[in-house]
Parts: structure tokens; C-alpha cells; sequence
DNA sequence: CGCCGTATTGAAACACCTCAATGCAGGTGG
DNA sequence: CCACCTGCATTGAGGTGTTTCAATACGGCG
């Protein structure tokens, strides 16, 4: 079953025929990029489970300011909200395919798994956590730091063809969106770690760690 | 029963038998001014209820920088981690009292009250809808805007004699702490609020709101 | 080749931080 | 009861980091 390979941790231990009964009565959507697939506040009637593409977490002001929350892979499970409307608008950076189930039934199905309400508890959890870790960088860290931040976060989830190199699918617009800098303010934190020796650039996108005990060091939330 | 009045939320519409052989299991801690109720990275073996008190929930670094994820006031539930270890400290304020649950069977009768569960999750959205905010306010907001910011928050929670007037129990060095800012900084966003005719600061601890739309406006997160 | 969106670079303004001095209030001891 | 101490808050001056605005460079694509 191809699906299993993305809904991972989500099903993972699940009854098989719970999962049958939630693949029946899901769907599959195709975003093209910088689409939306919902709006902060708009009801919330689906859950989510992206199956390619990167899609961004985020809140934007009246003002115009925008603060992205996340970046998300496939596999990742999103849109769980604890109330009937969602928290955040979720984004498209790529073109990304993602399977929505109803929300009410996926509740409902829910109730009859305790494996899949303690999947949903534990990646609640880990959502939680990765929001403290962003918390403490945006309170605590300067400009390098951060950026630091998401280079450890991205190698961590090793998307990438190596260990050692990290691509960025986002622009430096969404980094800064991220981080709570501006562009500039991110582009000029890449030079000055391509300058002392910490990173390579090999294209905008394309980014190799030389000195991953130092990235490290600065990412560290702990 | 004089714990429901502080217990109001988590216990909602929770079965009384639960209630009761729930308050049976736990017991009541004091925590002297600035002592911490665990830490973070310790094994989670308790779930806690604030009776009395103002706590403050926080992550430190080796470096000793500290960022607060929020201050807590009685009635709060605090502990409830996803894994088995805390995922950051709390540092008591003021003198507290805080009614402890041994986690495993808190769980366990959790398991017997829907009601309860639906409570729990709802507080741990309520907690992660907070994150969000204080994330957007970190990165997006300047000093004013935030230290507007944690007054509008402390008023909606209406802890204060008057819905104008808001009691501020930490201190400066705390604020900074939970802003991102520092001591210094926070200290100068409060005298230029005074100076505008925003707030009228009583003494270091109360302050008064003149002009609510425009400290509302500037803490708005949307 | 030339265009356009994205990224980098530069210079100046600004916000925030750092360090140091001063102010203020509550508590203690003479 | 006052003097002193101590901890917290404010104020000031100067430095640093980040933003802003503008110019330039790069890279993919028609």
C-alpha cells in the first residue's frame, strides 16, 4: 500500500482496518505553489496528511506581517485543531499533494483506536515542542543563530542527499519570515557564516555544512 | 468542595467519581518564592493543578539565557507532557500551592472520562494557541508592542481589581525574560507608554490602562 | 539575448543592547 | 526613628545588530 509509506508515524501500529476505513473516506488534493490549502480562522472540517511537496505553517497580521510557524514534509500530519477553527493558514511552497480526511469521522474512527489517538497525542507533542525551540530562538538568538536554527532543524529531518548538505526549498523572503528578520538581514547572516568557514553556498538553495559542530552549537535551543 | 473553584476547567463536567478518587491520589505541594517545581528534562511523573500563586513556565540555556513561555495563574493546569519527560521548568513567582496527580493514574482514569479528556486537550490547545501568539509577537513585534502585549493578556485574563488596571507580579527582568527583550528595555517601552498617555504606571507592579483600543491594537496578533 | 523575480551589497537610520550611574522602596539593625 | 543596606527599576551614553531603502548582481526562462 503506498500510502503507508507517508502516513508513517500517524497510523503506525494502527488497526489495519481502521486505516482501511479512513483511507475510503479520504481524498486527495493537489495544491499548486504559494496556494492555500485553509485560512486561520476558517472551520476547521478536515485534517491532513501531506503526501509530497513542502507546505508553510503561518499567521499573517491585518498589517501585512507574516510569521511562518513551520515548514512541513511529507508525511507530516496537519491541521489537527483543538477547537472548530484552525489556528494558522497553511501555504504551499511546491507543488504538494495532500490527503484530507473528514474531520468529524476521523474524531469519530479516532475514539475506536487508542494507538491512533496516542500517535495524534505524540506528534501534538512534538508540534508543541518544536514551538518552544522556535520560542526560545526568536527570543534569545541573533541573526547567525537562527539561521543556525533552521539549518540543524532542516539537516535533522535529513531532507537532503546528504548529511552534510541542506536545501532550502523556501526563499530567504520565508526565512526571514520564519526567524523574525528581514531578507537582507538573513542573506547577509549566510555570508557571514560562508565566511568564516561554517557553511558552503553552492546555489541559494543549496547550502553545505562544514563545520556542523559550531552549526550545531549555535542552533542549540538547550 | 473547595478545590472545584479552583479546578473549574480541567474538571468541567468530569464525572464526580472521577473528581473524587482523582483528589484522593493527589496531594498538595508548597513552593516558596523562586523555587522550581521540576525541571525541564526530568521524567515526568506528576500533572499539576495551581491553587494559589503565579508560576512562571520557562526554558533555560546553558548560556544562561532564559526565555518564559508564560506565566500561570490558579486554576492553570501545568505539567501535562506528551512524553515522559518535561519539555521545560517551572519556577514558582510568588509563594505557591499546587495540588499534584501521579501522572500514570491520572492518565489511567483520564481513560474513564471522556469529559475529561476533551478538557485536556482543549487546555492543550488553549496552551499552543498561546505559543502562537507569543511566537508572533516575538518575531513580528517591537518592544512596545510587546510589552502591550502581555498587559492585554494579563487583562483578558482579568487578573486585577478593575479591567483597567493590571497587576504586574513579576518583575522587569521577568517581563524581558518572557518578551525577548531586556530589563532596560522593557523598562524605557513602559515609560514611553506613560509619556503617550497609554498607561499611568501606579507603582512597579500596577498599572493603569488610559487608552485600551490603542494597547489592544498594538497587541493584536492577528 | 533580455527580462523578471530573487538575492546580495551598501549606506544610513533606527531599535535594542550593554555597561554604568543613579533613584527608589522595603527591610534590618543600630 | 533614622541610617543603612539591598534588590529592583530607571536613566544616560555609547556601541552593536537589525532594518530600511536603494542599487546592483545573479539565474532561470521566454
Amino acid at each position: 500500500m503506498a500510502l503507508a509509506k507517508y502516513y508513517g508515524r500517524l497510523f503506525e501500529g494502527v488497526d489495519r482496518g481502521i486505516v482501511d476505513q479512513l483511507e475510503a473516506l479520504s481524498s486527495l488534493r493537489e495544491l499548486a505553489p504559494h496556494s492555500y490549502l485553509f485560512n486561520q480562522y476558517s472551520e476547521a472540517r478536515g485534517v491532513f496528511v501531506l503526501e509530497q511537496g513542502v507546505i508553510m505553517i503561518e499567521r499573517s497580521s491585518a498589517a501585512g506581517r507574516r510569521q511562518i510557524i513551520a515548514f512541513s514534509y511529507p508525511g507530516d500530519f496537519v491541521g489537527l485543531s483543538h477547537n472548530d477553527y484552525f489556528e494558522y493558514s497553511v501555504e504551499s511552497l511546491t507543488h504538494a499533494t495532500i490527503r484530507e480526511f473528514p474531520r468529524r469521522e476521523f474524531l469519530a474512527l479516532s475514539d475506536r483506536s487508542p494507538q491512533l489517538k496516542s500517535n495524534m497525542s505524540a506528534i501534538g507533542g512534538s508540534v508543541f515542542s518544536h514551538a518552544l525551540d522556535q520560542l526560545f530562538a526568536l527570543g534569545q538568538k541573533k541573526a547567525h543563530e537562527r539561521v543556525c536554527f533552521l539549518l540543524q532543524e532542516i539537516r535533522d529531518r535529513h531532507v537532503g542527499p546528504s548529511d552534510r548538505t541542506v536545501q532550502l526549498l523556501m526563499t530567504r523572503q520565508d526565512i526571514a519570515d520564519y526567524l523574525g528578520l528581514t531578507m537582507e538581514t538573513v542573506s547577509r547572516a549566510f555570508m557571514k557564516l560562508k565566511k568564516e568557514g561554517t557553511i558552503a553556498i553552492e546555489n541559494n538553495h543549496t547550502i553545505h555544512i562544514l563545520n556542523a559542530d559550531y552549526v550545531e552549537e549555535m542552533a542549540c535551543a538547550k
